[in-house]
DNA sequence: CCTTGACACGTTACGCTATAACATATCGAT
DNA sequence: ATCGATATGTTATAGCGTAACGTGTCAAGG
């Protein structure tokens, strides 16, 4: 995959987040409205929540915050959110670490290969469909037919590598 | 990776599994014996656990298992024996399921790329060193520093594949 | 021998993650 | 205006994982 100019910039970067994050929005509600999705309040908030840090959040945290928002602060209501962004991309699940992340390239058919760092908990979507082609063939090879996949690694991103020595 | 003599067949094959198994037993004794790993009781009874079938198993099952077999049915019991498993190459552990499984190649270096199907929940170590190669370049070119990557894919085996037709 | 320190195990208690199930409300099309 | 589909409110509970502390065991060195 190579890098469009709509491309957002990689969380380790420095960048502009108001931007950053304004692009994605826009970018989410064009292909929810697109596809006939409703992106109700609970679900548009939950988004932003998402999109404030370059972390991943846990369900439980999400709900705090859409808690401290005025939504009832019942699992159910964060995870119906969650579920709907996932299902329908605008947001990843991160199986490392039983907690999600907005998705920075909403409409894009893309594998997103996730960099975690131990740091600082920042959490990169960075481009994966060459390591989804390693993995199509190796799955090939024993007859295997893929559905989804989840790419995750820990590690440290190049400010803590900085830090760190 | 190319497939060495030693290696144990894909889960997906129809294979010998009392020999599979005894294959994986004996390596993973012969590397605990050689780096001075405690393989007690507990721990050499989960490996076995394990081996017993090409799927993942969740703590609590294992639990199950290990108080039918005498042992105390507290969950630390299992974890415990999963994590030392799991720390010392002998098992990994599958994010996606919240659940474990017998590493098929202990005492080697490799990367493993599961492959995990959604039809009869065989769960297949394939080669993942290919995949990982093209990770760890997706990581370099954000200055990303990897330490450890899971990589996992749901999908269908090759059995069940020709069973949805 | 016996002490000591490291490691393993027993046990209690608890916290975090996730979903089932059912009631109510809202939306959108006919 | 009605009706079916979708979304939300709410209660309860299931599943996954760990902290913390006490006890036992074993091997090395005094």
């Amino acid at each position: 995959m190579t890098t469009r100019p709509t491309d957002p910039p990689l969380a380790f970067a420095r960048h502009d987040h108001s931007a950053c994050t304004g692009n994605v929005l826009a970018r989410a509600e064009a292909m929810a409205a697109g596809n006939g999705l409703r992106l109700t309040p609970v679900r548009r908030r939950t988004l932003e929540i998402l999109l404030e840090s370059h972390k991943a959040l846990g369900a439980y945290e999400v709900l705090d915050r859409l808690a401290g928002d005025g939504f009832a602060r019942q699992p159910p209501v964060a995870y119906r959110a969650l579920d709907f962004l996932v299902d329908h991309g605008l947001a990843h699940r991160i199986r490392r670490l039983n907690a999600f992340c907005a998705c920075m390239h909403p409409g894009t058919a893309h594998v997103p290969a996730f960099l975690i760092c131990e740091g600082c908990d920042a959490l990169a979507e960075a481009p994966g469909d060459d390591v989804a082609r390693a993995m199509q063939a190796a799955a090939a090879s024993a007859g295997f037919d893929i559905d989804r996949m989840s790419i995750e690694a820990t590690g440290l991103c190049p400010a803590c590598r900085e830090g760190a020595r």
